[in-house]
DNA sequence: TTTATAAGGTAACTATTGTTACAAAGTAAA
DNA sequence: TTTACTTTGTAACAATAGTTACCTTATAAA
Protein backbone atom coordinates (compact mmCIF):
# COMPACT_ATOMS: atom_id res chain seq x y z
CA UNK A 1 0.00 0.00 0.00
CA UNK A 2 2.84 2.53 0.89
CA UNK A 3 4.48 1.47 -2.62
CA UNK A 4 0.87 2.19 -4.03
CA UNK A 5 1.19 5.55 -3.00
CA UNK A 6 4.36 6.36 -3.93
CA UNK A 7 3.62 5.50 -7.32
CA UNK A 8 0.54 7.36 -7.99
CA UNK A 9 1.69 10.36 -5.85
CA UNK A 10 4.20 10.87 -8.74
CA UNK A 11 1.63 11.89 -11.22
CA UNK A 12 -1.78 12.60 -9.18
CA UNK A 13 -2.70 14.87 -6.39
CA UNK A 14 -2.30 14.46 -2.82
CA UNK A 15 -5.65 14.42 -1.64
CA UNK A 16 -6.89 12.10 -5.10
CA UNK A 17 -4.62 9.48 -4.18
CA UNK A 18 -6.11 9.58 -0.72
CA UNK A 19 -9.42 8.88 -1.59
CA UNK A 20 -8.40 6.75 -4.41
CA UNK A 21 -6.85 4.49 -1.39
CA UNK A 22 -10.09 4.49 0.48
CA UNK A 23 -12.61 3.94 -2.31
CA UNK A 24 -10.84 1.89 -4.61
CA UNK A 25 -10.03 -1.93 -4.41
CA UNK A 26 -6.98 -3.50 -4.37
CA UNK A 27 -6.59 -6.69 -6.41
CA UNK A 28 -4.56 -9.60 -8.06
CA UNK A 29 -4.51 -11.43 -10.48
CA UNK A 30 -1.78 -14.43 -11.45
CA UNK A 31 -0.97 -14.81 -15.23
CA UNK A 32 -3.74 -16.18 -17.37
CA UNK A 33 -6.59 -14.60 -15.20
CA UNK A 34 -9.00 -13.23 -17.11
CA UNK A 35 -9.85 -9.71 -15.59
CA UNK A 36 -12.26 -8.42 -17.88
CA UNK A 37 -14.52 -10.10 -20.08
CA UNK A 38 -16.91 -9.38 -23.05
CA UNK A 39 -20.33 -8.61 -22.49
CA UNK A 40 -20.55 -8.45 -18.42
CA UNK A 41 -21.34 -5.36 -16.71
CA UNK A 42 -17.95 -2.99 -16.05
CA UNK A 43 -18.31 -1.13 -12.57
CA UNK A 44 -15.14 -0.30 -12.06
CA UNK A 45 -12.27 0.92 -13.71
CA UNK A 46 -8.43 -0.83 -13.42
CA UNK A 47 -5.44 1.47 -12.84
CA UNK A 48 -2.38 -1.21 -13.28
CA UNK A 49 0.05 -0.87 -10.24
CA UNK A 50 2.22 -3.72 -11.44
CA UNK A 51 2.18 -6.59 -13.96
CA UNK A 52 1.24 -6.22 -17.72
CA UNK A 53 -2.42 -6.52 -18.72
CA UNK A 54 -3.23 -7.58 -22.57
CA UNK A 55 -6.68 -5.89 -23.71
CA UNK A 56 -8.38 -7.81 -26.69
CA UNK A 57 -11.21 -7.43 -28.20
CA UNK A 58 -13.93 -9.32 -31.09
CA UNK A 59 -14.99 -8.48 -34.27
CA UNK A 60 -18.04 -9.23 -35.79
CA UNK A 61 -17.45 -12.91 -37.03
CA UNK A 62 -15.72 -13.73 -33.56
CA UNK A 63 -11.99 -13.25 -34.69
CA UNK A 64 -9.98 -11.59 -31.57
CA UNK A 65 -7.40 -8.64 -32.11
CA UNK A 66 -4.67 -7.44 -29.70
CA UNK A 67 -5.58 -3.71 -28.60
CA UNK A 68 -2.92 -3.07 -26.34
CA UNK A 69 -0.93 -3.66 -23.23
CA UNK A 70 -0.99 -1.68 -19.64
CA UNK A 71 1.45 -1.01 -17.81
CA UNK A 72 2.48 0.44 -14.53
CA UNK A 73 0.28 3.49 -13.60
CA UNK A 74 -1.64 2.92 -17.04
CA UNK A 75 -5.42 2.50 -17.41
CA UNK A 76 -7.98 1.30 -19.97
CA UNK A 77 -9.37 4.00 -22.06
CA UNK A 78 -12.03 1.22 -23.71
CA UNK A 79 -12.92 0.17 -19.67
CA UNK A 80 -13.27 3.95 -18.80
CA UNK A 81 -16.03 4.76 -21.54
CA UNK A 82 -17.55 1.33 -21.00
CA UNK A 83 -18.00 2.70 -17.36
CA UNK A 84 -19.10 6.26 -17.86
CA UNK A 85 -22.13 5.33 -20.65
CA UNK A 86 -23.16 1.67 -18.15
CA UNK A 87 -22.51 -0.36 -21.28
CA UNK A 88 -21.49 -4.00 -21.72
CA UNK A 89 -17.68 -4.91 -22.08
CA UNK A 90 -16.68 -4.38 -25.89
CA UNK A 91 -13.71 -5.90 -24.36
CA UNK A 92 -11.66 -8.81 -22.47
CA UNK A 93 -8.71 -8.12 -20.29
CA UNK A 94 -6.20 -10.70 -19.73
CA UNK A 95 -3.37 -11.04 -17.22
CA UNK A 96 -0.34 -11.05 -19.28
CA UNK A 97 2.08 -11.81 -16.54
CA UNK A 98 1.19 -11.84 -12.55
CA UNK A 99 -1.12 -7.61 -11.91
CA UNK A 100 -1.93 -5.96 -8.95
CA UNK A 101 -4.61 -3.49 -10.23
CA UNK A 102 -6.65 -0.82 -8.08
CA UNK A 103 -10.34 -1.12 -9.26
CA UNK A 104 -11.68 2.52 -8.69
CA UNK A 105 -15.87 1.90 -8.89
CA UNK A 106 -17.70 4.08 -11.74
CA UNK A 107 -19.25 6.91 -9.65
CA UNK A 108 -16.05 8.07 -8.29
CA UNK A 109 -14.71 8.17 -12.02
CA UNK A 110 -17.28 11.40 -12.73
CA UNK A 111 -16.77 12.56 -9.35
CA UNK A 112 -13.26 12.75 -9.69
CA UNK A 113 -13.16 14.71 -13.12
CA UNK A 114 -14.69 17.48 -12.17
CA UNK A 115 -13.17 17.75 -8.56
CA UNK A 116 -9.48 16.95 -9.33
CA UNK A 117 -7.67 17.92 -12.29
CA UNK A 118 -4.91 15.98 -12.21
CA UNK A 119 -7.00 13.44 -12.97
CA UNK A 120 -8.47 15.12 -15.54
CA UNK A 121 -5.34 15.14 -17.39
CA UNK A 122 -4.42 11.58 -16.08
CA UNK A 123 -7.52 10.28 -18.17
CA UNK A 124 -7.01 12.44 -21.14
CA UNK A 125 -3.46 11.74 -21.03
CA UNK A 126 -4.82 7.96 -21.29
CA UNK A 127 -7.07 8.57 -23.60
CA UNK A 128 -4.28 9.99 -26.32
CA UNK A 129 -1.89 6.96 -25.26
CA UNK A 130 -4.29 4.36 -26.57
CA UNK A 131 -5.10 6.42 -29.16
CA UNK A 132 -1.69 6.69 -30.67
CA UNK A 133 -1.47 3.18 -29.64
CA UNK A 134 -3.78 1.77 -31.72
CA UNK A 135 -2.62 4.14 -34.74
CA UNK A 136 0.68 2.60 -34.44
CA UNK A 137 -0.79 -0.89 -34.89
CA UNK A 138 -2.74 0.40 -37.66
CA UNK A 139 -0.05 1.78 -39.46
CA UNK A 140 1.64 -1.63 -38.70
CA UNK A 141 -1.17 -3.46 -40.41
CA UNK A 142 -1.23 -0.97 -43.40
CA UNK A 143 2.00 -0.61 -44.39
CA UNK A 144 4.93 -3.51 -42.63
CA UNK A 145 5.19 -7.16 -44.13
CA UNK A 146 4.33 -9.78 -41.74
CA UNK A 147 8.36 -10.49 -40.94
CA UNK A 148 8.19 -6.57 -40.07
CA UNK A 149 5.12 -7.00 -37.69
CA UNK A 150 6.27 -10.35 -36.18
CA UNK A 151 9.30 -8.15 -35.17
CA UNK A 152 7.29 -5.56 -33.60
CA UNK A 153 4.79 -7.91 -32.10
CA UNK A 154 7.91 -9.81 -30.10
CA UNK A 155 8.91 -6.22 -29.28
CA UNK A 156 6.35 -4.92 -27.80
CA UNK A 157 5.74 -7.88 -26.06
CA UNK A 158 9.23 -8.39 -24.86
CA UNK A 159 9.20 -4.84 -23.53
CA UNK A 160 5.43 -4.76 -22.30
CA UNK A 161 5.94 -7.68 -19.88
CA UNK A 162 9.98 -6.66 -19.32
CA UNK A 163 12.09 -9.93 -19.94
CA UNK A 164 13.08 -11.38 -22.89
CA UNK A 165 11.16 -14.83 -22.85
CA UNK A 166 7.54 -14.85 -24.84
CA UNK A 167 5.75 -17.92 -23.70
CA UNK A 168 3.64 -18.50 -26.48
CA UNK A 169 3.26 -21.09 -28.99
CA UNK A 170 3.79 -20.36 -32.76
CA UNK A 171 -0.69 -20.92 -33.02
CA UNK A 172 -0.84 -18.31 -30.28
CA UNK A 173 1.00 -16.01 -32.15
CA UNK A 174 -0.51 -16.46 -35.07
CA UNK A 175 -3.86 -16.00 -34.00
CA UNK A 176 -2.85 -12.17 -32.31
CA UNK A 177 -0.95 -11.27 -35.30
CA UNK A 178 -4.52 -12.88 -37.61
CA UNK A 179 -2.39 -15.41 -39.64
CA UNK A 180 -1.57 -18.89 -39.60
CA UNK A 181 0.66 -20.99 -37.75
CA UNK A 182 2.73 -22.22 -40.87
CA UNK A 183 3.64 -18.55 -41.69
CA UNK A 184 4.64 -18.18 -38.22
CA UNK A 185 6.56 -20.78 -37.42
CA UNK A 186 8.47 -20.43 -41.29
CA UNK A 187 9.40 -16.59 -40.30
CA UNK A 188 10.32 -17.53 -36.55
CA UNK A 189 12.87 -19.74 -38.17
CA UNK A 190 14.47 -17.15 -40.22
CA UNK A 191 14.56 -15.33 -37.11
CA UNK A 192 16.41 -17.95 -35.68
CA UNK A 193 19.24 -18.60 -38.25
CA UNK A 194 19.57 -14.66 -38.52
CA UNK A 195 20.27 -15.26 -34.53
CA UNK A 196 17.65 -12.80 -33.60
CA UNK A 197 15.39 -15.26 -31.29
CA UNK A 198 16.21 -18.90 -30.00
CA UNK A 199 12.88 -21.39 -30.24
CA UNK A 200 11.89 -23.59 -27.86
CA UNK A 201 8.92 -25.16 -26.93
CA UNK A 202 6.04 -23.23 -26.21
CA UNK A 203 8.35 -20.49 -25.64
CA UNK A 204 11.31 -18.35 -27.60
CA UNK A 205 14.03 -16.24 -25.79
CA UNK A 206 14.76 -12.73 -27.78
CA UNK A 207 17.77 -11.87 -28.16
CA UNK A 208 19.44 -8.34 -28.23
CA UNK A 209 20.64 -8.52 -31.63
CA UNK A 210 16.65 -8.06 -32.19
CA UNK B 1 -27.18 30.45 -36.66
CA UNK B 2 -30.98 29.61 -36.09
CA UNK B 3 -30.25 26.04 -37.68
CA UNK B 4 -27.11 25.64 -35.91
CA UNK B 5 -29.04 26.25 -32.36
CA UNK B 6 -31.52 24.00 -33.29
CA UNK B 7 -28.75 21.25 -34.31
CA UNK B 8 -26.78 21.80 -31.16
CA UNK B 9 -30.21 21.88 -29.08
CA UNK B 10 -30.87 18.35 -29.82
CA UNK B 11 -27.68 17.18 -27.80
CA UNK B 12 -26.58 20.10 -25.87
CA UNK B 13 -28.10 21.95 -22.70
CA UNK B 14 -29.46 25.36 -23.94
CA UNK B 15 -27.14 27.42 -21.59
CA UNK B 16 -24.68 25.51 -23.25
CA UNK B 17 -25.77 26.34 -26.80
CA UNK B 18 -26.13 29.81 -25.91
CA UNK B 19 -21.97 29.86 -24.95
CA UNK B 20 -21.26 27.95 -28.04
CA UNK B 21 -22.83 30.78 -29.98
CA UNK B 22 -21.23 33.57 -27.95
CA UNK B 23 -17.24 32.02 -27.94
CA UNK B 24 -17.43 29.72 -30.89
CA UNK B 25 -16.69 30.82 -34.45
CA UNK B 26 -18.32 30.33 -37.31
CA UNK B 27 -16.19 29.43 -40.28
CA UNK B 28 -16.83 27.80 -43.67
CA UNK B 29 -14.65 25.50 -46.13
CA UNK B 30 -14.95 24.40 -49.95
CA UNK B 31 -14.24 21.12 -50.92
CA UNK B 32 -10.58 20.28 -50.48
CA UNK B 33 -9.45 23.29 -48.03
CA UNK B 34 -7.34 22.33 -45.67
CA UNK B 35 -9.06 23.22 -42.19
CA UNK B 36 -5.89 21.92 -39.98
CA UNK B 37 -2.53 21.22 -40.91
CA UNK B 38 0.17 18.65 -39.47
CA UNK B 39 2.45 20.74 -36.67
CA UNK B 40 0.16 24.13 -36.69
CA UNK B 41 -0.77 24.99 -33.41
CA UNK B 42 -4.48 24.03 -32.57
CA UNK B 43 -6.37 26.49 -30.55
CA UNK B 44 -9.43 25.23 -31.34
CA UNK B 45 -11.69 22.48 -31.52
CA UNK B 46 -14.11 21.58 -34.51
CA UNK B 47 -17.30 21.39 -34.09
CA UNK B 48 -19.27 19.84 -37.39
CA UNK B 49 -22.05 21.28 -38.53
CA UNK B 50 -22.79 20.70 -41.89
CA UNK B 51 -20.56 18.58 -44.74
CA UNK B 52 -17.71 16.03 -44.28
CA UNK B 53 -14.41 16.44 -43.18
CA UNK B 54 -11.53 13.79 -43.95
CA UNK B 55 -8.97 13.17 -40.71
CA UNK B 56 -5.82 12.12 -41.96
CA UNK B 57 -1.94 11.47 -40.14
CA UNK B 58 1.44 10.81 -41.48
CA UNK B 59 3.60 8.39 -39.87
CA UNK B 60 7.37 8.06 -39.34
CA UNK B 61 7.74 6.89 -43.14
CA UNK B 62 5.76 9.61 -44.34
CA UNK B 63 3.04 7.68 -45.38
CA UNK B 64 -0.15 9.02 -44.92
CA UNK B 65 -3.80 6.93 -43.75
CA UNK B 66 -7.23 7.83 -43.53
CA UNK B 67 -8.54 7.86 -39.82
CA UNK B 68 -12.05 8.92 -39.97
CA UNK B 69 -14.57 11.02 -41.28
CA UNK B 70 -16.46 13.63 -39.30
CA UNK B 71 -19.99 14.54 -40.13
CA UNK B 72 -22.88 16.70 -38.46
CA UNK B 73 -22.61 17.07 -34.78
CA UNK B 74 -19.67 15.47 -34.34
CA UNK B 75 -16.09 16.61 -32.92
CA UNK B 76 -12.46 15.45 -33.58
CA UNK B 77 -11.21 13.45 -30.13
CA UNK B 78 -7.20 14.46 -31.59
CA UNK B 79 -7.97 17.90 -32.15
CA UNK B 80 -9.51 17.88 -28.45
CA UNK B 81 -6.09 16.13 -27.04
CA UNK B 82 -4.23 17.98 -28.80
CA UNK B 83 -5.92 21.48 -27.58
CA UNK B 84 -5.95 20.11 -24.18
CA UNK B 85 -2.06 19.03 -23.96
CA UNK B 86 -1.27 22.04 -25.98
CA UNK B 87 0.84 19.69 -28.36
CA UNK B 88 0.84 20.96 -32.09
CA UNK B 89 -1.29 19.09 -34.96
CA UNK B 90 -0.44 15.20 -35.64
CA UNK B 91 -3.28 15.17 -37.96
CA UNK B 92 -4.38 16.82 -40.65
CA UNK B 93 -8.19 17.69 -41.75
CA UNK B 94 -9.45 18.36 -45.23
CA UNK B 95 -13.02 19.39 -46.31
CA UNK B 96 -14.13 16.23 -48.50
CA UNK B 97 -17.61 18.35 -49.33
CA UNK B 98 -18.54 21.96 -48.73
CA UNK B 99 -18.34 22.12 -44.55
CA UNK B 100 -19.25 24.69 -41.88
CA UNK B 101 -17.85 24.28 -38.69
CA UNK B 102 -18.03 26.44 -35.18
CA UNK B 103 -14.87 26.13 -33.76
CA UNK B 104 -14.52 26.54 -29.88
CA UNK B 105 -11.88 28.05 -28.26
CA UNK B 106 -9.31 26.20 -26.22
CA UNK B 107 -9.86 27.69 -22.77
CA UNK B 108 -13.59 26.63 -23.45
CA UNK B 109 -12.99 23.17 -23.76
CA UNK B 110 -11.46 22.42 -20.09
CA UNK B 111 -14.61 25.07 -18.64
CA UNK B 112 -17.50 23.40 -20.24
CA UNK B 113 -16.22 19.62 -19.06
CA UNK B 114 -17.07 20.70 -15.36
CA UNK B 115 -19.41 23.08 -15.69
CA UNK B 116 -21.97 21.37 -18.48
CA UNK B 117 -22.79 17.41 -17.43
CA UNK B 118 -23.86 17.23 -21.42
CA UNK B 119 -20.88 18.63 -22.55
CA UNK B 120 -18.99 16.28 -21.04
CA UNK B 121 -20.93 13.18 -22.34
CA UNK B 122 -20.67 14.65 -26.11
CA UNK B 123 -16.85 14.82 -25.72
CA UNK B 124 -16.67 11.45 -24.06
CA UNK B 125 -18.82 9.72 -26.50
CA UNK B 126 -17.05 11.46 -29.30
CA UNK B 127 -14.01 9.64 -27.77
CA UNK B 128 -16.12 6.46 -27.88
CA UNK B 129 -16.94 6.48 -31.56
CA UNK B 130 -13.88 7.83 -32.79
CA UNK B 131 -12.00 4.73 -30.66
CA UNK B 132 -14.62 2.49 -32.24
CA UNK B 133 -14.30 3.28 -35.81
CA UNK B 134 -10.28 2.98 -35.41
CA UNK B 135 -10.82 -0.52 -34.37
CA UNK B 136 -13.27 -0.76 -37.24
CA UNK B 137 -10.65 0.23 -39.55
CA UNK B 138 -8.11 -2.20 -38.11
CA UNK B 139 -9.94 -5.40 -38.30
CA UNK B 140 -10.57 -4.33 -41.78
CA UNK B 141 -7.14 -3.76 -42.66
CA UNK B 142 -6.27 -6.96 -40.38
CA UNK B 143 -8.79 -9.39 -41.74
CA UNK B 144 -10.43 -7.88 -44.78
CA UNK B 145 -9.64 -9.23 -48.34
CA UNK B 146 -8.60 -5.54 -50.59
CA UNK B 147 -11.62 -6.45 -52.64
CA UNK B 148 -13.67 -6.15 -49.73
CA UNK B 149 -11.61 -2.86 -48.18
CA UNK B 150 -11.99 -1.59 -51.18
CA UNK B 151 -16.27 -2.61 -51.01
CA UNK B 152 -16.26 -0.73 -47.10
CA UNK B 153 -13.85 2.31 -48.13
CA UNK B 154 -16.42 2.96 -50.58
CA UNK B 155 -19.78 2.88 -48.68
CA UNK B 156 -18.57 4.21 -45.56
CA UNK B 157 -17.37 7.42 -48.24
CA UNK B 158 -20.30 7.98 -50.13
CA UNK B 159 -22.02 7.37 -46.51
CA UNK B 160 -20.51 10.42 -45.13
CA UNK B 161 -20.88 12.40 -48.01
CA UNK B 162 -24.33 11.04 -48.42
CA UNK B 163 -23.85 11.01 -52.28
CA UNK B 164 -23.22 7.46 -54.57
CA UNK B 165 -20.76 9.72 -56.46
CA UNK B 166 -17.36 9.28 -55.56
CA UNK B 167 -14.91 11.92 -57.28
CA UNK B 168 -11.49 10.65 -57.21
CA UNK B 169 -8.86 8.84 -59.35
CA UNK B 170 -7.96 5.62 -58.97
CA UNK B 171 -4.50 6.69 -57.87
CA UNK B 172 -5.77 8.65 -54.78
CA UNK B 173 -8.04 5.71 -54.23
CA UNK B 174 -4.83 3.50 -53.39
CA UNK B 175 -2.92 5.63 -51.78
CA UNK B 176 -6.42 5.88 -49.23
CA UNK B 177 -6.15 2.20 -48.93
CA UNK B 178 -2.36 1.48 -48.93
CA UNK B 179 -2.10 -0.03 -51.92
CA UNK B 180 -1.08 0.63 -55.79
CA UNK B 181 -3.30 1.81 -58.33
CA UNK B 182 -3.09 -0.67 -60.74
CA UNK B 183 -4.52 -3.01 -58.13
CA UNK B 184 -6.85 -0.74 -57.59
CA UNK B 185 -8.09 -0.51 -61.60
CA UNK B 186 -7.93 -4.39 -61.48
CA UNK B 187 -10.59 -4.35 -58.43
CA UNK B 188 -12.66 -1.25 -59.68
CA UNK B 189 -13.14 -3.72 -63.00
CA UNK B 190 -14.34 -6.52 -61.27
CA UNK B 191 -16.83 -4.44 -59.56
CA UNK B 192 -18.01 -3.05 -62.91
CA UNK B 193 -18.91 -6.21 -64.39
CA UNK B 194 -20.65 -7.27 -61.48
CA UNK B 195 -22.30 -3.68 -61.77
CA UNK B 196 -21.98 -2.60 -58.60
CA UNK B 197 -20.25 0.53 -59.73
CA UNK B 198 -20.09 2.21 -62.77
CA UNK B 199 -16.57 3.99 -64.01
CA UNK B 200 -16.09 7.10 -65.46
CA UNK B 201 -12.62 9.31 -65.87
CA UNK B 202 -11.72 10.86 -62.13
CA UNK B 203 -15.17 9.69 -60.77
CA UNK B 204 -17.25 6.72 -59.99
CA UNK B 205 -20.72 5.91 -59.14
CA UNK B 206 -22.01 3.51 -56.89
CA UNK B 207 -24.48 1.01 -57.59
CA UNK B 208 -27.10 0.29 -54.65
CA UNK B 209 -26.44 -3.62 -55.62
CA UNK B 210 -22.61 -3.11 -53.86
C1' DT C 1 6.11 -47.79 -20.56
C1' DT C 2 2.86 -47.34 -24.00
C1' DT C 3 -0.34 -44.28 -26.06
C1' DA C 4 -2.50 -40.12 -27.23
C1' DT C 5 -2.14 -35.35 -27.98
C1' DA C 6 0.02 -30.98 -28.93
C1' DA C 7 3.76 -28.40 -31.02
C1' DG C 8 6.90 -27.51 -34.44
C1' DG C 9 9.53 -28.27 -39.19
C1' DT C 10 9.25 -28.44 -43.99
C1' DA C 11 7.81 -29.13 -48.78
C1' DA C 12 4.74 -28.23 -52.42
C1' DC C 13 1.21 -25.77 -54.01
C1' DT C 14 -2.42 -21.92 -54.40
C1' DA C 15 -4.10 -17.34 -53.86
C1' DT C 16 -3.53 -12.66 -53.33
C1' DT C 17 -1.23 -8.55 -53.89
C1' DG C 18 2.46 -5.71 -55.83
C1' DT C 19 5.38 -4.22 -59.88
C1' DT C 20 6.76 -3.01 -64.48
C1' DA C 21 5.70 -1.82 -68.82
C1' DC C 22 3.08 -0.09 -72.34
C1' DA C 23 -1.07 1.17 -74.96
C1' DA C 24 -5.40 3.77 -75.36
C1' DA C 25 -8.28 7.44 -74.32
C1' DG C 26 -9.53 11.69 -72.24
C1' DT C 27 -8.38 16.65 -71.04
C1' DA C 28 -6.10 20.99 -70.96
C1' DA C 29 -2.82 24.18 -72.75
C1' DA C 30 -0.27 26.16 -76.57
C1' DT D 1 -5.46 21.41 -84.08
C1' DT D 2 -1.36 19.84 -82.26
C1' DT D 3 1.08 18.77 -78.13
C1' DA D 4 1.72 17.49 -73.49
C1' DC D 5 -0.04 15.49 -69.61
C1' DT D 6 -3.13 12.65 -66.82
C1' DT D 7 -5.94 8.79 -66.21
C1' DT D 8 -7.34 4.22 -67.08
C1' DG D 9 -6.92 -0.68 -69.00
C1' DT D 10 -4.38 -4.77 -69.33
C1' DA D 11 -0.80 -8.26 -69.68
C1' DA D 12 2.98 -10.58 -67.72
C1' DC D 13 5.54 -11.45 -64.04
C1' DA D 14 7.45 -11.27 -59.06
C1' DA D 15 6.84 -11.32 -54.22
C1' DT D 16 4.35 -12.33 -50.26
C1' DA D 17 1.21 -14.85 -47.63
C1' DG D 18 -2.04 -18.67 -46.95
C1' DT D 19 -3.16 -23.79 -47.26
C1' DT D 20 -2.67 -28.71 -47.13
C1' DA D 21 -0.26 -32.52 -46.01
C1' DC D 22 2.83 -35.17 -43.60
C1' DC D 23 6.68 -36.02 -40.57
C1' DT D 24 9.27 -35.59 -36.16
C1' DT D 25 9.59 -34.61 -31.47
C1' DA D 26 8.05 -33.25 -26.97
C1' DT D 27 4.76 -33.72 -23.24
C1' DA D 28 0.98 -35.51 -20.67
C1' DA D 29 -2.26 -39.19 -19.72
C1' DA D 30 -3.42 -43.97 -19.22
Amino acid sequence: MEQLKHKLSMILEPNLVKEIEQSGTMMSFKEGDIILDYDKNIRSMPLVLSGTIRVMRKDEEGREILLYYLSSNESCAMAYTCCMEARKSEIKAIADTPVDIIAIPHEKLDEWLTKYPSWKSYIFHSFTSRFNELLKSLESVAFQKLDERLIRYLKNKTKANGKMVVSLSHQQIADELGTNRVVVSRLLKMLENENKVILYRNELKVLSSL
